[in-house]
DNA sequence: CCAAAAGTGTTCATCTTACACCCATGG
DNA sequence: CCATGGGTGTAAGATGAACACTTTTGG
């Protein structure tokens, strides 16, 4: 076997959710018009792997401090017409007052898209969104990952309103909030958000942020 | 970027399973006296992931029509010191009664080793057995997977047996039956088994065998 | 007739679900 | 004082856990 022979492009790609205007969304990269793609590209030969999708993400977007979770490692052979290159797919989640700020202060070859209205996309890029898109779903019922899209401090409605969100149903309120509760994996801070003409609500923080647990 | 600076050798690995003796064991192959590793190797550049794992296998262990399931990619800059070799790792699951039939026909250049007694294993391996382990038992819990150890026909006591096996616990036989009754999948046969100096048990089949369901 | 594994139901405790009203605030 | 979202408990149903004896076979 040749060594020449044997040697692949290996890409990281990140599939970066976040929750805006009451909806699941991911951030595209403009390739030409109308054909968008995740943010990511080439690993180099001396870079892990993790650190080669931060990168990517953070020279095309400016985003920073995520959570990454790697989700698969798509290889079919002609997935990628041009070259052999076999892509290392993650998945990312922001809060969304942070990607908010980002965002704006991007030029408009990125976009969000509601994972329900995607454009046309690269490779196999559809692919790698709907398998991210279900492992998170997965991932919601059995883990505090949840909290990766929210804030140091939110209220419990915003929680629910981030599990609605994804789950694509609405949740019973007190049956809500008497479940996370009992995990017991956040804690009130005391203080209240005092925003809208309605009832404050108090603030909660996560008891160990950043780090996903597994519940149950 | 140069081309040839950002190449890599992609190698795919299996941690196969099966359940021998009551115990939950690996198939390794001798690397040298003492250091042992997970079948595999590099992938060739016109061949698909799964393929190639498939590949390395049959060559080095002649096993075929295994149940595969990709597990994890690993891409640590110096996990291998030798060269960059990043690894898809996959993760297999056989019959008991199959494997015994073709481990008998290979030279002593394999072995099973239990999980909880691993020889030194090569590079990150180690690793990739752990990490395979806690997938196997966690998915054990929500999916058919189990059925994938047994043959064709099999008795309940005989699925669980694996299930007994893999989560290192006993089970309670009646709540055990139920259960696996209530989730339909698996259809009683008519047959028995007769073997020992015992009552027969019934013999059941998959319903969907091949077929990884979901469940609940 | 003895040993060994197969097969079978019921009770109690726990968890899950459904459901409606008062509270605090801003305008 | 009105509109808006925040906050709270209980009862009924479903699910899960504990538990012991009879059956069928081979030797």
């Amino acid at each position: 076997m040749s060594f020449a022979n044997t040697r692949f492009f290996i890409s990281t790609d990140v599939v970066l959710f976040s929750i805006r205007n009451e909806r699941l969304e991911v951030l595209l990269v403009a390739q030409t018009d109308d054909l968008w793609s995740l943010p990511g590209g080439h690993t180099a030969l001396t870079e892990d792997l993790e650190a080669s999708a931060l990168r990517h993400l953070q020279v095309q977007t400016g985003i920073q401090n995520v959570y990454l979770e790697q989700l698969y490692t798509f290889g079919r052979p002609n997935r990628d017409p041009q070259q052999r290159v076999v892509s290392v797919a993650y998945y990312a989640l922001v809060p969304s007052r942070q990607l908010q700020l980002r965002a704006l202060a991007q030029d408009d070859e990125l976009s969000w898209f509601s994972v329900r209205g995607l454009p046309s996309l690269a490779l196999d890029h559809d692919e790698v969104v709907t398998l991210a898109n279900r492992r998170l779903a997965a991932k919601l019922t059995y883990s505090t990952i949840a909290l990766q899209f929210l804030p140091e401090l939110f209220a419990l409605s915003d929680l629910q309103r981030v599990y609605e969100t994804i789950l694509g149903e609405p949740l019973d309120k007190r049956n809500f909030r008497k479940r996370i509760l009992a995990m017991d994996y956040v804690e009130a801070t005391g203080e209240l958000s005092r925003q809208g003409k309605h009832r404050p609500a108090r603030l909660y923080r996560a008891k160990h942020p950043g780090k996903i647990n597994i519940i149950k």
